[in-house]
DNA sequence: TTAATAATATGAGATATCTCATATTATTAT
DNA sequence: ATAATAATATGAGATATCTCATATTATTAA
């Protein structure tokens, strides 16, 4: 992990503007980190000393279950909060954060500003959107998980991540994601291409049947 | 649905404060409503026109997938809110609310209050509360479900629920909550009879072994 | 460059969970 | 009180998904 400091950070200061974030001036106590990609931003179980807010890159929220099992419950993309759980919530499991590619943040110090930004309307009324719509999000995820089977969700996800007609995410990472073993995961796939939807090229697939796929994963979307 | 008037009003308002909910008056345009068991407080997909904050009850939010099954996502108590995503977000799809037993609840017309309220911090600092605990429990149990089969999730929710010993939820009821089928949830319940977890009696289940009922939802808990 | 590690790939057999059919018993409305 | 509806109950067979074993191929680190 990096921290910027003198010309860099006035840079990325000017650059990314916070005003819409805070009534009142942080600027001075702001730190601006850049983790690499796979670093840890967040340990998982360990109270983070800073409520970030991502200005570039991705990352992901990892859970790790008793049995082993390990959940990436989400992604994080720029102009998301991380460690804002913590900031609200005194007992809290904290989830591991990982960068998916390098990712900047400015970094509060939660200790020296919590009080002053629980009383801030403008910081609390976007935070309150952004949970709004992780709350929404996560309520959606959840209850698809429980009413449709992998082809479905897969689809989806396909249509969510291909570029340009070809999907290339890591079958490792979409497991872990979607919630099902490595194998039923290729299962599906091996599914796909039978099925024409999909045709392997390399590590990647290119998408044959676009209609296809987006009649399986309408069935999640609402009436 | 029956509205308080005069008296009646009076007293709920003086009997449950909201002094701590918001920084401005709202006495005067709080209406109070009490639903009846199984009344619908918000239909699916349609916009509510008020926010409400529950005082007395019980109700589920449920939603509707395309392919007719229905999930319940959650249970709301006292001193919940309701509405709150359609007061932050522009577009949001509905999902239906219905009161599980009578249910009491403060109600603020939204197109009145809405500016007011998102610019009112004591406001925004409860329900940014509300919310991070919210997505907290769906990216709790999204991960759980995910990651573990009903018999330790059923017998988690056992342990939540029975009262004094004795489990009686409706079999109907929970399989939309763990979101499987009837017939599988009650094999897992003859399975947990078979073992002499619990024990049969009339409609209900007495907790034979609480212990072993306890080690299989203990997995689902962190570290 | 080589060894170690991570990711992909596939088979075989087990288990969790679903669908559908059909009864029986409560609960609710007429 | 009777009929209609909702909830409980159980069997049989299908399917979705998992576990484990084992190769092969990339990627990373020594």
């Amino acid at each position: 992990m990096e921290i910027y400091k003198n010309e860099k950070r006035q840079r990325y200061l000017e650059e990314h503007s916070i005003a819409h974030l805070f009534s009142f001036p942080v600027e001075e106590f702001i730190q601006i980190h850049e983790y690499q990609r796979d670093e840890w931003i967040i340990q998982e179980g360990m109270r983070p000393y800073f409520l970030f807010y991502v200005i570039e890159g991705k990352a992901k929220i990892y859970v790790t279950h008793q049995n082993g099992k390990v959940s990436l419950i989400n992604f994080i993309n720029a102009n998301d909060y991380i460690g804002e759980m913590e900031l609200l919530n005194d007992v809290y499991y904290t989830k591991g954060i990982q960068a998916t590619t390098k990712t900047i943040c400015f970094a509060l110090p939660i200790h020296h500003f919590r009080t002053q930004l629980l009383e801030d309307a403008k910081f609390l009324r976007e935070l309150t959107k952004f949970l709004s719509v992780k709350a929404t999000l996560m309520a959606e995820k959840y209850s698809q998980s429980l009413a449709f089977p992998l082809e479905n969700r897969l689809a989806d996800f396909i249509l969510e991540t291909a570029d340009e007609g070809v999907y290339k995410e890591k079958h490792v990472t979409v497991c872990d994601y979607l919630g099902v073993s490595y194998r039923h995961l290729l299962h599906v796939f091996t599914h796909f291409c039978d099925k024409g939807y999909l045709q392997k090229k390399g590590r990647n697939y290119q998408i044959k049947q676009y209609h296809s796929l987006y009649e399986l994963a309408q069935v999640l979307k609402h009436k």
